[in-house]
DNA sequence: TTTTATTATCGTATTTTTACGATAAATAAT
DNA sequence: ATTATTTATCGTAAAAATACGATAATAAAA
């Protein structure tokens, strides 16, 4: 979608949308079910827990850091992968957010 | 991504990043918002609530039944579309599953 | 300094998504 | 019966996502 057209919706919903799409393919997930079951910074061997290329895991991870769901730290030659509380919280409320409003209907 | 590359991930991963991908785009989160401030099944207007066309439209609409968020039924000419209210919870569930699964790190 | 290890980025092919106009299909209204 | 209304689908063009190998970049280790 062309970037001009974001202005057709709510911050909010563009919000939404941009942070679904980040956990929107099951390798990015992984990544992030990955991160939470070490309950640690993790360095390194991300890749060796995906059925997936090196080049297209940075990939992955580089999508989830443009949302902000991680941040990644430069440790000598590796790279810390860790969640971003704040981010993750946001992530949380809006999506919670969206679930509540829905009561039912009919 | 292929089909064959689904198995590489958990039914749950899968499940996840399919819901995911379905509010990934700022048109249907407007649409689920829209469903869900009418309190009701809408009939009709959500083409004149979108700045989109009515094909492209109806397109998203596709995309929200194909994982079983909305149902659509044909009332005489129109077509009258609800949240499912168990693949809501569903949706719910496995968002707050993941948002909740991480408590903090470092 | 040279080698090794790790991660990011580039180039590229393939697939998927998005968007719209045109058209079909179904029913209601006249 | 004809016309109008509404929604779905088709065809298609353009953009974005996905995947991988090759290569660059960086820092550690030898």
């Amino acid at each position: 979608m062309a970037v001009a057209k974001k202005n057709l919706f709510t911050e909010e919903e563009n919000r939404i949308a941009d942070l679904a799409k980040a956990i929107a393919h099951p390798a990015r997930v992984s990544i992030l079910l990955y991160l939470i079951k070490k309950n640690s910074c993790v360095c390194g061997d991300i890749v060796d827990e995906l059925p997936l290329s090196q080049s297209t895991v940075s990939q992955h991870l580089k999508e989830l850091k443009r949302v902000g769901i991680l941040q990644g730290e430069i440790e000598g030659t590796k790279t810390c992968y860790c969640i971003n509380p704040e981010v993750w919280m946001e992530m949380g409320g809006l999506f919670k957010g969206l679930t509540e409003k829905f009561t039912g209907c009919c």
